[in-house]
DNA sequence: CAGTATCCAATCCGATACTG
DNA sequence: CAGTATCGGATTGGATACTG
């Protein structure tokens, strides 16, 4: 489990409780959107519509449900300028830069393994 | 995108196909089934009823499906012994240990901010 | 034991329309 | 511009039954 070595309480129910939240926070911030969210994010602060346009693919309802899921759990700091059109910025917060670290190491190793993993698919279907 | 830093390529056509399918490779594996079932391989090799119990709340269908698009792409082997009743075993391959050290990053991630997380939540929420 | 196939509910997600 | 709300199709995923 994911929070095998969150010892610092010694209540079962208070690990059980941890361990699911730890659970959900995992599933919450495992899944592809989210990931290319604050892959685009790590170059520094961009605006709604700038993100749309840089997180190829992805629709207005998915970058605002994801956005609100990474604001909530803390990764992502969304700033509101009161101005007209509006102006709303998100920037990565320290949680947010630290699982950036993450993120990246996934990219890397799809470059790396990428003739491997390409290989591996051709024998698998044929 | 995934692929910027893929130019072995100048092909053009070639950058896009590769881009697509370095997508579509990330897409597969950042998912958060795939990531607690290469953590619970991390260890090392597990029979396919081992892996359900270890990965808890996973599904049968789930499992079977997420095994064979790891194996796919070459993230564990599959291993059938042809006995009876049969015995199949998984192992993370190279690529797939490569991959474990960016999803125990996570889980380090996790445990890390747990506290951070679930403060900015209560204040999200409230 | 490991795996496939099927059914059906839950959810995901895109398109669209509307608001401040 | 950024956001919410809604609708309907597509996909996901659990439960169950069946096979070698």
């Amino acid at each position: 489990m994911v929070t095998k070595q969150l010892n610092a309480s010694t209540d079962e129910a208070d690990l059980t409780r941890a361990d699911s939240l730890a659970r959900e926070i995992f599933s919450d911030v495992a899944n592809k959107w989210a990931f290319l969210i604050i892959e685009s994010l790590g170059a520094g602060t961009l605006r709604f519509s700038e993100l749309r346009d840089k997180v190829e693919g992805i629709s207005h309802k998915m970058l605002t449900q994801n956005l609100r899921m990474l604001e909530r759990n803390g990764l992502v700091d969304r700033k509101v300028h009161p101005t007209v059109p509006p102006r709303v910025e998100y920037t990565l917060t320290e949680p947010g830069q630290a699982l950036r670290a993450t993120v990246d190491g996934m990219c890397d190793w799809t470059h790396r393994f990428f003739g491997h993993i390409e290989a591996s698919r051709h024998r698998f279907d044929g």
